[in-house]
DNA sequence: TTTTATATGTTATATTATAACATAACATAA
DNA sequence: TTATGTTATGTTATAATATAACATATAAAA
């Protein structure tokens, strides 16, 4: 089971999240001969800026604070099409809202745990899940290509907070 | 595995799965004491009839013609929430749309296999598969809450005939 | 340099969903 | 049966997300 989880959870250094991230992303346009312009540059590292997904007008907002022009949405939604092409980030269709892909040339699940406090994003590659997943299709003679995978709950962090609550609440 | 894939994916008598799902509607209200008014229970009706997803404002147009009235979204997504709240419908994300639920009072993967070809959309109960998600959450600490699973692929119908016309092209 | 392909800018609009408040229908009790 | 509270729907407006269509700019190739 391959997982960013602790990352996200965890206070880490970011900093080497966002410079790997932006690593591979050249290393990988360099290899199929496309270009991380800036604007795609941009967008992946703000999309990279935490571990909670930002929806498309989030981004543009940052955007255009950041380069201080007016960046229209077209502009936003052509670079995440992009990046998402060369699986750099993964849309979240249940929230409408966009990620980076913390290990892009992995076998993947498309399985995200999302937190409903905080509002985080694991994501998980689980080859045992994908496994039942193909034999399940196979059962019902369903040709599968694609899946998406949101587990929504509490992460790590947000969970203690909780339990800490309650029991705060308890003795009080 | 409980799932309807045989009813979705092979011709049945189509009437029969939208007098059950009516019925177990009438019913669920009944013991929940809530009221399956004329408008929720129209609503039902046109997600009902097929097995294939159907956005809101689609629902809102075909509700619109049924009665002779403008209909508002407000309405809409009104009657979609009450029956969302009580299980008899579910909200597919990828699609932004909404389709009865074939089994509403069963435990539930929130699984479904979409074809991409016709649209159709199977419901599948998996408690091997929901055992292997649970136990990825614990093992990252994550206190899973709910999920939403889609497939996309073929149905297979759409399989049979994609295969079907491969072969006559080759033969041709 | 000319040509071609790729990327971005710009305007307008489509699609999905909800907020806020008014009215109507229903249920219960005086 | 009227009054009262509750639930459901109507209505208007708008928020939030996403794309179409066409113009311009930039980069790569010839
Ligand atoms: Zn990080
Ligand atoms: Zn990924
Ligand atoms: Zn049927
Ligand atoms: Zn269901």
């Amino acid at each position: 089971m391959l997982t960013n989880s602790r990352l996200v959870h965890q206070p880490h250094d970011h900093g080497r999240c966002i410079n790997a991230a932006l690593s591979r992303a050249n290393n990988l346009c360099t290899e199929k001969g496309v270009r991380l312009t800036p604007t795609r540059e941009s967008v992946l590292r703000l999309l990279w800026q935490s571990h909670q997904p930002l929806g498309a007008y989030q981004v543009q907002d940052q955007l255009s604070k950041l380069t201080g022009k007016s960046i229209a949405p077209p502009t936003i939604y052509r670079a995440i099409e992009f990046l998402s092409d060369l699986g750099l980030v993964h849309r979240l269709a249940s929230l409408n809202a966009y990620i980076g892909c913390p290990f892009p040339n992995s076998e993947h699940s498309n399985l995200f745990m999302i937190c409903n406090s905080c509002g985080s994003a694991a994501e998980v590659a689980h080859t045992a899940l994908n496994d039942v997943l193909q034999n399940a299709s196979e059962k019902a003679q369903f040709k599968l290509e694609s899946q998406s995978i949101e587990l929504f709950g509490l992460c790590p962090q947000c969970s203690q907070d909780t339990t800490q609550a309650t029991e705060h609440k308890a003795h009080g």
